[in-house]
DNA sequence: GTTTTTGCAAAGTATTTGCAAATGG
DNA sequence: CCATTTGCAAATACTTTGCAAAAAC
């Protein structure tokens, strides 16, 4: 039986998790956060982003294109990935949580939960024809 | 400009793909191609996996959970993975397209196309307690 | 004959893990 | 003190790549 201890890794991983908005990979994590606390190691942060994830903190996202995402806003919401500047955001749209109903449907399973990722061109790119 | 010579080894992938339906890996297939071409190599598979999927004659599945996933049915379907054995199955469900035109909406970029995955418990651990 | 594809091996990413030392409760 | 977490380094898992030879056209 685990019990979780305080750690001012995984705090300040959390907090630097929650005060961004661009879904960081665990490098860029580690990056920043060795401003602070410059002995920490790549392992501690994916170690804290698995558990802090496992225990519902914050939510892995999977691109599907290099490492994986982070994101501190574990209310429901959608990601759009521009396929030219790779750049991940939120979109604003309204709630599709109807979809996992649909799909429990004709299921003899359970359906706990889903994710759903957009694929398309960012407003910049589209503008620029180039990334950013 | 890149054109496209036959290869005896792509259309044997993509045969092989097509004549099952649990989403192997580039693994799988390669252990399983290395029937009829024992000499083929991983790279290869790999190769050939990512120029189908760029051509769009076949998808590839991201899973978030270890090495993705190939399917030779790219009519638009959902998937779901069962979170304690790992198969990826596909999904018996209403058409939800309309998301796409839902996430457009107050969108200023391109929305090209998206992907959903389900995750849940399957029927069959569902039953059994254990995995299959 | 020129271009594309292959097999092989090596390299490249992303992530996990073993272990002794440090920290938390 | 005992359990958990850390830093470090090594290991692992998955995928891509360089190159000379083979195959396609």
């Amino acid at each position: 039986m685990q019990a979780l201890k305080y750690s001012r890794q995984r705090e300040s991983i959390k907090e630097l998790l929650m005060a961004r908005h661009d879904h960081p990979t665990a490098d860029m994590i580690y990056t920043d956060i060795r401003e602070i606390y410059p002995n920490i190691s790549l392992g501690t942060v994916y170690r804290n982003l698995s558990l802090l994830s496992d225990i519902g903190e914050i939510k892995k996202i999977t691109t599907g294109d290099g490492a994986d995402r982070y994101d501190a806003d574990t209310h429901p919401h959608n990601h759009f990935i521009c396929r030219l500047c790779k750049n991940v955001m939120d979109l604003k749209m309204e709630d599709i949580g109807y979809i996992k109903k649909s799909a429990s449907k004709d299921f003899d399973g359970i359906i706990e939960d889903y994710s759903v990722i957009f694929y398309g061109i960012c407003a910049l790119c589209k503008d620029c024809h180039k990334e950013h």
